[in-house]
DNA sequence: GACCTAGATGAGAACGATTCTTAAATAAGA
DNA sequence: TCTTATTTAAGAATCGTTCTCATCTAGGTC
């Protein structure tokens, strides 16, 4: 009866086969503070899955993502990041070092969406804030 | 004294050489109707430059932005997008086509950076919308 | 528990976008 | 015209990601 999500039951709440790869996959995720990426996955469950292929961490993710355990993040260069906080928010990204901080919008966005694009059927979106990290201002040469 | 601009003048005041290549890459995003990928540019100039290579073509792009004559646009998977649109404006995506129209937000929008990125220096944002584009609506199979 | 099979895994090849390297060419100032 | 710092072209290299396919296994059935 434990209070913390356990990995197992939410891939079977999800009808997703539970193999040992895709249980250590969900519940590093769970675990991790922040917004891995597939090497971060990769690399840190070397010890235990000495074998595993970095193809199956990207068959995971894709399938996480696709039952909504989890959203893929692409901020623009590098790899994506994968983001088990699946509640609606945005981020803050550092242009140097490439930190990644959320945030929430205090009042949904107002657009209107332009004629040239008149029916276009908004199904999200994503508010990406670019700037420097506290830790790369202070090292900044000045 | 023609209204429009002249794609050497803006490379002379950007303070970058003026080579045909360049003035060719700036003039297609300057006439291109949209946003355009490194791959758009390249095959639209083959005929006229048949030995410009593809590294020019990314030399080129890269230094535009860095002068501000240009904007890159990164929307997830697939290729970089050039915008000669440097107001500052966001976009709607289309999750089936990649199609990409601009749209002007009605009123900046308000946040507030969370404790764990306090002193972050904002520098712009940017809104991604996904949805589906009226052109893709049409085709669905329903 | 043994059996069956759709689905998952692992290894590496393949791919597409981008960056890097280097020799040759050239823009632009003197 | 001369000079030199920049730019270009070509291809190799890199990086993230996808693909292929032989092998393995989770989980349902008897
Ligand atoms: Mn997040
Ligand atoms: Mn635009
Ligand atoms: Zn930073
Ligand atoms: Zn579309």
């Amino acid at each position: 009866m434990q209070a913390q999500k356990d990995a197992v039951q939410l891939l079977k709440h999800a009808g997703l086969r539970v193999t040992p790869q895709r249980e250590a996959i969900l519940q590093f995720l769970l675990d991790y503070d922040g917004h891995a990426t597939v090497d971060d996955i990769y690399t840190s469950l070397q010890d235990r899955f000495p074998s595993m292929s970095v193809s199956t961490v990207y068959n995971t993710v894709k399938q996480l993502s696709q039952v909504g355990l989890v959203k893929e993040i692409g901020v623009g260069d590098g790899a994506s990041r994968f983001d088990i906080n699946v509640e609606p928010h945005h981020h803050l990204v550092c242009t140097r070092c490439g930190a990644l901080f959320d945030f929430y919008l205090e009042e949904p966005i107002h657009l209107s969406v332009p004629p040239e694009a008149e029916g276009f059927e908004i199904e999200d979106y994503h508010v990406e804030v670019r700037g420097v990290c506290p830790r790369c201002k202070k090292q900044q040469v000045s």
